[in-house]
DNA sequence: ATTATCTATAGATCTATAGATAATGC
DNA sequence: ATTATCTATAGATCTATAGATAATGC
């Protein structure tokens, strides 16, 4: 239907994003071509101009979606350290919020994707697991001084991670309610010490 | 081709405990009945005999799942303590050991699960939950007269499911082991405060 | 006779491709 | 003329069903 070049980049980015978000929603193996497509305002055919394949996209899906959530709680791209600098407890209060748990659609990647990305590429797993450095690189700081020494960030993220993934899996709000604020205030706790 | 009610029952039981382990390895979406049953010794036609669908076979797996992985944890079905009840460093060394992570079709079902679960039907999220449960009781006893009060048997859980998860996701082997050894170093740490 | 499993297949869905369509941009 | 998207479809795979087959168990 004839669209210019201008707009093929911005489909092409709005195809990525909206697939970012699908995926940390549904999962990477629930994703189909066109109900991507759909959802982006296009139909599947024109998929394969702007992908080689489905694996392609997946793996370009994963990157932007570790991207955007890793800027998003502190922690810039691939390591380096985020200029708007937050401290710990922000970092914590953050992360642990029910509005992260909530919308795993726009949240952590790293806790929306952990499982999949295990069962996934090396690609996939190669650009994840730069991210987890980047996030232990961030903590280690912001922990510098507290007495665990090399133990703390390590023991930080799983525990973040965990409490958010746990605190979606389970069927009861209390109990997700207290996965989220009992994690936080034993994470508080131990930078503190 | 004729067998006994006998052979049905072991045939249903074994189908089941195929499909614990094929999904904990690679998720629920991504079991296939044809699949599952060359599997299990069988074609796939006769799977309805035995299950009224895909999703009420999937219900019963993550079951089954979470049963087998509980016990072989040192908590018991639903919530109920265990006999051979561990101390809590023998848990965290083989939750967090290498061996666990490296075989997932036969460990926790609660790490293995995690976001399949929080994606999936109720019925599954409510056995999920009633297992979390069985384990936040588990390590509450355990960790009687710790510093940390109510806060320490949810960080504790989370730390355990997150480090096993991001030491799976991972793609460096020496980063995947510093998860599970600084997470365990810093959980005894907390439970002998 | 009953029934647990097997063979064959219908209907749906999914990835990927081929050719048509209609605006862009030289 | 080029090209970004659309329409249509091929080929594969998956869930579920129907009828055939061959032992079981009264």
């Amino acid at each position: 239907m004839g669209t210019s070049q201008a707009d093929k980049v911005a489909n092409h980015e709005r195809i990525i994003d909206t697939a970012a978000t699908m995926i940390r929603r549904d999962g990477l193996t629930s994703l189909s071509v066109s109900n991507l497509m759909q959802r982006a305002g296009l139909t599947h055919g024109g998929f394969y101009r702007h992908f080689a394949s489905r694996d392609a996209l997946i793996t370009q899906a994963v990157d932007g979606a570790l991207d955007r959530s890793a800027s998003s709680y502190g922690i810039a791209k691939r390591g380096i350290p985020s200029k708007t600098s937050r401290s710990l407890g922000e970092i914590i209060e953050k992360y642990l919020s029910p509005t992260h748990r909530d919308d795993p659609g726009t949240g952590c990647a790293i806790a929306a994707l952990a499982t999949d990305v295990a069962r996934g590429t090396e690609d996939t797993r190669t650009a994840y697991t730069q991210h987890v450095r980047g996030y232990l690189g961030r903590l280690s700081a912001a922990l510098e001084g507290s007495d665990g020494g090399d133990d703390d960030p390590y023991l930080t993220l799983a525990a973040m991670v965990g409490a958010v993934v746990l605190a979606r899996a389970v069927n009861d709000t209390a109990l997700s309610d207290e996965f989220l604020s009992h994690t936080a205030r034993g994470l508080r706790r131990i930078a503190r010490s």
